[in-house]
DNA sequence: AGAGCCTATATTGTCGACATTATGAGAAAA
DNA sequence: TTTTCTCATAATGTCGACAATATAGGCTCT
């Protein structure tokens, strides 16, 4: 994550983070109970706030709790990974669809020096930047339609996710060349202010995206 | 509402439900604030059940909280209407394509019925029947998507978010004919299994009904 | 032995009190 | 008169304790 504005004010906030990074990360294991009294323990605060921090990782879909029962963390399924890339590719799609529509013109230049600065360094061999590289790209068309919900609900919601599965399935690698091409034929599109094609294209990106983790689901 | 299955089983979701409709209905208004100490005394719960409650509301982006200050209902505009129908317009399409791919027959075939029914009460007069019948009508698509994300963002947040626009703008009625024609094409692109014509008229369908309300927003 | 009930226990749900922060009124200075 | 600082006040944030509920284990009965 290159640049992260969410800041904690208050304690809950920070529990929150904390919680989150660990579920994500698999410090929490995927598919074990959130215990309110044993956490209240462990992060050294009151019973209440890890109470409203587990209730906020419900609204990412990170955790499910029911009532006078408890809270699990969410495991993960092909199933789950499925239908969250059916939700990214219409998200994501409308995102880019109202990007080409919305962002100024120093928004659009800035996104493309970002790609060539990219693509020169994975030219060099750092492949490892490219996952940070293609979550600043995406972050960047969301931002970028305007959209209060569509922000949200990707970049606070499903984004966790979906690095919650990358990260826990293993999803270090490849497909780097291949989706650079991709996101400039994008980025092509949203200059040209080519609406159609821009949600065209960014929901194959994303077929293929998900096409790709599938593979190494089966695989694994 | 043809059939809630939402029941409440702890205080905060009985307390959560009626500040919802408090708040979809306008009976506590657009734009006005929150104080936990008056809700708590009014509704004779904890101010930990109205904070819960609160937090939910947050969720489903009734209200907006800001940190050490309080929560607001939110105020409706012409710009937040158009970008709630641009998220409509993506996952209720993406909803439609799956329910293509994905309702049994039976459930196709319980559609279509409805749709018979609804479309007879119409022409005997019974306008009034046309949101319920609206409601009714999409949430079986949303629902036939067999997605659960889709399901909770479009259920459980966005479809308050819409009736409170509705409620509060007055938009009691006509379009009722043409809006059952496009909803016959689109259940016969469903029972066609034809996924793509599925997606695009649901898209047209949920952008003609923006026009719609936009018109009447302009006017009023 | 197996099924069903019942109690013990641990967890979640709720509450009232205290701590901390934002905000506006009022006084003091320019 | 205007501006700024201070402080009172009222709201939110946090806490520990109590109440209500689910779950597991043992017990009884067949």
């Amino acid at each position: 994550m290159t640049l992260n504005n969410e800041q904690a004010i208050t304690s809950a906030d920070k529990t929150f983070y904390q919680l989150r990074n660990d579920i994500v990360e698999g410090i929490i294991p995927s598919g074990s109970k959130l215990s309110e009294t044993e956490l209240s323990t462990k992060y050294e605060v009151s019973r209440a706030v890890v109470r409203e921090a587990i209730n906020r990782l419900a609204t990412c879909h990170l955790v499910e709790r029911k009532a006078n029962v408890g809270a699990r963390v969410v495991a993960l399924s092909p199933e789950g990974l499925v239908q969250l890339y059916q939700v990214r590719e219409a998200l994501e799609g409308m995102a880019a669809r109202l990007a080409a529509r919305y962002m100024s013109d120093d928004e659009i230049a800035a996104m493309q020096g970002l790609l060539d600065s990219h693509f020169n360094k994975v030219k060099g061999g750092e492949s490892y930047y490219q996952e940070a590289g293609d979550v600043d790209f995406h972050y960047r068309i969301v931002t970028g339609s305007k959209n209060s919900h569509l922000i949200s609900v990707l970049i606070d919601g499903l984004y966790h996710l979906v690095r919650m599965y990358r990260v826990q399935l293993g999803m270090a690698g490849p497909r780097v060349t291949t989706a650079f091409d991709e996101h400039r034929h994008i980025v092509n599109a949203i200059a040209n202010r080519d609406e159609e094609l821009a949600e065209i294209l960014m929901r194959r990106h994303i077929l293929y995206s998900k096409n790709n983790i599938e593979k190494k689901l089966n695989h694994a």
